[in-house]
DNA sequence: CTGAAAGCGCTTACAG
DNA sequence: CTGAAAGCGCTTACAG
């Protein structure tokens, strides 16, 4: 039989009131140092861990927080999840609270969900993930129950006041830029991604931007391109900067995409008789990466493995000052990760050579 | 102002006994169709959600499910990870069980942490999921606790009657075995891990009786290799096989191992001029990759993205009915995923050629 | 078919 | 410094 608050009493002879008091480090609980420490003492002998249900019921609140997110179908959407729950979960339970999880197949279901927690009270507040397009109705939803929530993404915009988290993709871009410039590249390209997406919007802003504040004029419109996530497009498009003229020709790409425009980048490259490196003549590439990548033949600064979780640590303090004080955070946190070397297979230096068919 | 139980009787004029009745489908409840509807209408317009705290208070049972796990570090036991707590959410979600995440940093802390799970009846049953070697005593503790538990991993030596689940990684190294036997190929070669670790140890029995079934014979110890995750001393070790004569040396390669076995195997055999495929003269290759991975050129069979979920969802049901019952479910659940073509990349159609060099 | 009552295990004023 | 009492919102026999 578990041991209740009561049998620690009995065992004293004291009040389950009084033990509940020096237990939970009530401020006007009167206790004298000894009988803390035989209270004490004994919830540690008897293994006492008070009812989390009974604890929820009569405080009011959960001591729990939801992760709450629309499913998305794609291993690099699991991939750009994997690693979150761990920094939740251990950031949370740190602060003493638990985490619940729940996701579904469609917004439907998740706002009904949201629903139901602020009725059930399961959770004291939520976390929201994934796209703008479906977190923008979570939020709103969430703000009108009056529960506290962290968002990831981009809402500035429409929801300045929303307490919610996100890379800083303008400034990676930048950043990105910079270095290919530093390199001395000053005619680039740009490989990004075509969907309508708030980061997407992004990372275009940041490269034009970028470009704009570093190199004193707008992008060349030849060389910007975003195709999907496949290997032929982007090299089709590769191949047809790399047949201009030698002085026509980018130098430098900035990729706001995902790995098959990176190899498609390499291999293009590489079918030219040149490679991506850091040295004067070798072509250079930055940007960002999928978290498993290696470069097969050149080198190259990449965001790489972006830590989804650098995210999360960085926004969950407001969120935990926003549930003990039961009003909304408002704060907005973008994070610029740094650039770091692409692991790279090297192949140029171990005989591998090139004849000149296009893929 | 939440609406609580009392509110929806008020409201009808009913007891609260007799709406909870109903609302639960309690089977000694009489009520007259007419009245049901009423209740449920009245639920349903109130927005009535009955609290989570309150009944888990006087059921005695919280309806949650918790993931309790010790972190490992590095990307790779993130990924293996990845689409674990979506299926298991999703699956419990199903079934009206909500599921909580809890993290640690060492095997103390998540002992410590189940222990605590006991006394706060905070849940119903536990998945368990990481290494063996942390995973028993786990299980152990909750066996004592009287916990019904799920655990990944192979236990089935020490703990048969535990539910337990994992691949059937015997049965994947001898899938392998004989879709090289298949192609033609009978000298063989294994690279696996070095680790002495409960899966790493299955598939090299796996390999080595499914050598010995299908082929007749013990694998040839020369051509038996466990290497750390690195491109190098794979190599090295490949290097060897390849410069025996041509009639000795192996020609088809199963693996056991991460994405740099399979990096270093693709370059030697490419520096000797041939290449992984399924024709006449090609070299093949069948075994285990990580999730994302994509071969440069040549083609061959792989477990990739072995789902980690189709685990969970495997075993998901028993557990639902231990928790159900109240008892340990007792189940040894295997997973034979099935061999499927490798992306590629397929250099070698596209210019690539190779000078003699080794890595 | 229906309702009053006790109980789940805590917390929280409040009176001493 | 201490203890009796009410309350959190349900569920569950139990008596009608």
């Amino acid at each position: 039989m578990r041991t209740r608050l009561k049998d620690v009493a009995d065992n004293l002879k004291l009040s389950p009131a009084l033990v509940s008091g020096v237990l939970n480090r009530r401020p006007n609980v009167w206790a004298s140092e000894e009988t803390r420490k035989r209270i004490i003492e004994a919830a540690r002998t008897l293994n006492y861990q008070p009812s989390a249900a009974a604890q929820a019921l009569s405080r009011g609140k959960s001591d729990t927080v939801a992760l709450v997110y629309r499913r998305l179908e794609g291993p690099s959407y699991r991939l750009a999840y994997s690693g979150l729950v761990d920094t939740l979960s251990s950031g949370l339970q740190a602060s003493g609270l638990g985490l619940a999880v729940a996701n579904f197949a469609d917004q439907e279901a998740v706002l009904d969900h949201l629903q139901k927690l602020a009725g059930t009270r399961a959770c004291d507040a939520v976390i929201l993930w994934g796209r703008e397009q479906d977190t923008e109705a979570q939020g709103e939803l969430l703000e009108k129950l009056g529960i506290p929530f962290l968002v990831k993404g981009r809402h500035e915009r429409d929801h300045p006041n929303w307490n919610q988290i996100d890379f800083d993709h303008e400034g990676m871009m930048a950043q990105a830029v910079d270095h290919l410039a530093d390199l001395g590249h000053s005619r680039l390209a740009y490989l990004g991604f075509p969907h309508d997406e708030a980061f997407v919007r992004a990372l275009r802003r940041g490269y034009v931007q970028g470009h704009r504040r570093r190199l004193g004029s707008d992008p060349d419109p030849r060389f910007f391109a975003e195709h999907e996530d496949l290997v032929a497009p982007n090299a089709e498009t590769i191949n047809g900067w790399l047949s201009l003229p030698e002085d026509e020709r980018p130098t430098g790409f900035v990729v706001g995409a995902g790995n098959s425009a990176w190899q498609a980048l390499e291999t293009c490259i590489a079918q030219v008789h040149r490679k991506l490196g850091f040295e004067t003549g070798d072509d250079a590439a930055a940007g960002v990466t999928s978290l498993f990548f290696t470069l097969m033949f050149g080198n190259a600064l990449v965001y790489q493995g972006i830590e989804i979780d650098s995210l999360a640590r960085l926004a969950l303090p407001e969120l935990l000052t926003a549930i003990e004080r039961g009003e909304p955070a408002e704060s907005v946190h973008r994070f610029l990760p740094a650039l770091s070397p692409a692991p790279s297979l090297d192949l140029l230096q171990h005989g591998v050579s090139f004849s000149g068919d296009a893929p």
